[in-house]
DNA sequence: GCGACAG
DNA sequence: ATCTTGTCGC
């Protein structure tokens, strides 16, 4: 069992440890096959320490979701932009070690190596967990890009100062604001826009994380049980 | 010093 | 992230 604790860390050492795991990252193309995708994503309630962390599983290509994983947890790190991953990896790790079929991706609420180390949460997740992830932002945290047509479908690249590929600027939908695509681990820029836009049904956001999103905020209401559930 | 800044 | 009604546009 993966059993981390990132409580009492200060950023300078959260800094090293992401330097550290950044030299584990693998971008590389996706092997099929692709018959099960997740997403995953937290939930809490503002100026709280308890947070609901929560994983969907979905069928491939048809996105019909086949069950969830909802755990709850109290977290002291908090929220500080570029290191998003102490404060959700502890239990989105706790809810993917329940999750009795692991997906063959995982799409993270967040960014993948589109980030100021090249390491966001999805990279991190990807590494910890030895699992391909693909990172989905709705906001960027780093990297320069221009502003896609406004037509569902279209995307430009994100990259570094120096021109380096990082990910791509996808408009998932017509006329509404674009999200932010970026490989996490085991999975190229390409690719990660591939999969994704195979996630898009109509909304925003791609299915995994529209539906881990639902789940988490369900869960933190009250209408849903921790644990795991089939569907 | 100033602006940017995932969830 | 969460809170929260109406309003504007496709």
């Amino acid at each position: 069992m993966v059993m981390i604790n990132y409580n009492n860390l200060t950023i300078p050492e959260a800094t090293v440890i992401q330097r550290e795991m950044q030299q584990q990252v693998k971008t590389v193309t996706f092997k099929g096959p692709l018959n099960y995708i997740a997403g995953a994503d937290i939930s809490f309630n503002k100026f709280s320490t308890t947070v609901y962390a929560g994983i969907v599983l979905l069928e491939f290509p048809s996105l019909i979701p086949v069950g969830y994983s909802l755990v709850k947890r109290e977290v002291l790190f908090p929220y500080v932009p570029g290191f998003l991953a102490f404060r959700e990896i502890p239990p989105l790790l706790d809810a993917w070690e329940q999750l009795p079929v692991k997906p063959d991706i995982l799409v993270v609420d967040g960014h993948g190596i589109a980030h100021p180390r090249r390491m966001g949460i999805a990279s991190h997740f990807g590494v910890l967990a030895n699992q391909a992830t693909i990172g989905s932002a709705k906001k960027k945290l780093f990297g320069i890009y221009e502003e896609p047509a406004p037509e569902k479908g279209s995307h430009t690249p994100l990259t570094d100062k120096q021109g380096q590929l990082l990910g791509n600027v996808f408009r998932s939908k017509t006329n509404v604001k674009p999200i932010f695509v970026s490989p996490g681990h085991l999975a190229d820029v390409p690719g990660s826009l591939d999969i994704l836009r195979q996630c898009i049904k109509g909304y925003r956001l791609p299915e995994p994380t529209r539906l881990a999103h639902n789940a988490v905020n369900q869960f933190r209401l009250g209408a849903v049980p921790e644990g795991w559930s089939a569907l």
